[in-house]
RNA sequence: GGAAAGUUGGCAGAGUGGUCGAAUGCGGCGGUCUUGAAAACCGUUGUCUGUAACAGGACCGGGGGUUCGAAUCCCUCACUUUCCGCCA
């Protein structure tokens, strides 16, 4: 959510911002900036009158105890008319605060200053591509087909447990989940993360935190029963962790690694795109989640990146990194860098991470700050990224590692599953 | 699932109608003392809103009500803890 005060001060700026990202409704921004107008005034409006009240009130409790019951009476017949007054303009205030509120989230993260312009994902600049695509001969088969072939993935199985969207992993290809959450785990360990295990139900305020909520209800499960929703990134329980917290300057940077599953409803999806492992309701993820002093996000958002690619580079995948323009950036992101590698059989990138710096968007909702060297209390600025999801880095594990007799798991990941092939 | 108790400032914990934004202790910050530190002592220490600055307003789990006046009384919801039951 952007900050009231700065849209007030930097209307045009704010304006200007959007349009990076083809958010033109104008009239949005006009409109949110007279309902604060408005509700300031009527808030002060009020104000005057409690503060009447309240004084009139204390008087009343002076006299009493000096027993003047007389004058007390006086002022109490008075005083009953500031309530009527107060209520109506807090009836008034409100409806003015309910109607702001539902406009002010509506409006996007404004875009950094290096983020393109840009209506979709073909206006995405490529930063640059690491490693070559490997010229896998023509009958090399997608991962789906090699899944069956060594009988390491079920998607049959899972539509009968489940449905679409859930596979079942077996023998190897079980193992090989569990060895690449672990390394990915201690990878970010070694990068200076601390590993935390979340909840992976999350309530109403998280989602609203994070920014799940209310723009992407229909995204996420939900467990009416419990008024819970299962979360579609660790993003969303690891960032709340801080909500509502104020911490201090040399708490920074703060950072956290967590991996959980993640279920997304992908509610109208389809298509020849969304097959095998590229698109499921559930897979695992391994999240990196910053809490950083706002003057240094950006160092730190590069930093994520380069440490991102180091995983995508140790398992020898080709890889491109691409820095997205306004249009295709998430709402709330500030700006955001994707990683996608090379899917060699279906001759498509796949991404399978996204690293964004969220500014104070999620802060300001969160109201997760710290005490400046001013003294004043200042938002803090939070990024994550993945790092990494597992589906797409599996199936592109499988397809770039093919040979004739089987798969070969990639050196880094030997330690940890224990096996060098899978056929 | 059943029963009871509770929710107050960074933490602990008083406060049951006006003098309470809130005692006290701990912690934090500043100072005195000290070569330095500890201890002791003194001072200071919530957030939001608002103003050029004062002033003013709001906040004692959330929401609503009673009252001239609510942390305090009433209603309601949420959560927490303990006991019982069940159980990975």
């Amino acid at each position: 959510m952007l900050q009231i005060s700065y849209i007030r001060e930097n209307r045009d700026k704010v304006i200007e911002r959007l349009a990076v990202r083809n958010f033109t409704q104008i009239e949005l921004v006009d409109e949110i900036i007279g309902l604060d107008e408005q509700i300031r005034s009527t808030k002060s409006a009020s104000e005057s009158i409690s503060a009447e009240a309240n004084a009139a009130a204390k008087q009343i409790g002076d006299l009493m105890r000096q027993g003047k019951r007389e004058e007390a009476e006086e002022i109490k017949a008075r005083s009953g008319e500031y309530k009527e007054e107060v209520k109506l303009l807090l009836e008034k205030l409100g409806g003015l605060e309910e109607e702001f509120f539902q406009k002010i989230v509506q409006l996007p993260n404004l875009p950094y200053k290096d983020v393109p312009a840009g209506r979709t994902a073909d206006d995405n600049q490529v930063v640059l591509e690491h490693g070559h695509k490997l010229m896998l001969p023509d009958d090399a088969l997608p991962h789906w087909e090699l899944a069956a072939k060594y009988d390491i993935i079920d998607f049959e199985l899972g539509v009968k447990v489940s449905g679409a969207g859930f596979p079942v992993y077996k023998g190897k290809g079980a193992r090989l989940q569990r060895a690449l959450i672990n390394f990915f785990l201690d990878q970010a360990t070694d990068n200076g993360y601390r590993e935390v295990q979340v909840p992976i139900l999350i309530n109403g305020e998280s989602g609203f935190g994070t920014g799940q909520l209310p723009d992407k209800e229909g995204q996420m499960y939900y467990v009416g029963a419990d008024d819970l929703y299962l979360i579609p990134t660790a993003e969303v329980p690891v960032t709340n962790m801080y909500r509502g917290e104020i911490l201090k300057e040399e708490d920074f940077p703060i950072k956290n690694t967590a991996y959980t599953p993640c279920f997304r409803r992908e509610a109208g999806s389809y298509g020849a795109h969304v097959r095998g492992l590229n698109r499921l309701h559930q897979f695992d993820k391994v999240e990196l989640v910053q809490i950083v002093h706002p003057d240094n996000s950006y160092e730190v958002l590069e930093e994520m990146s380069t440490y991102v690619q180091s995983l995508l580079q140790k398992l020898k995948l080709p890889y491109r990194v691409l820095r997205l323009c306004g249009g295709d950036m998430g709402f709330t992101s500030a700006m955001t860098y994707d990683m996608e590698v090379w899917s060699g059989a279906q001759k498509r990138w796949l991404e399978v991470s996204s690293v964004s710096n969220f500014e104070t968007y999620q802060s300001n909702r969160l109201k997760t700050r710290f005490k400046g060297m001013d003294g004043k209390m200042h938002l803090v600025h939070t990024l994550n990224g993945s790092a990494l999801a597992l589906p797409r880095i599996v199936a592109c594990i499988l397809e770039e590692n093919q040979a004739e007799n089987g798969i070969k798991v990639p050196e880094v990941l030997v330690p940890y599953t224990g096996f060098e092939w899978i056929d």
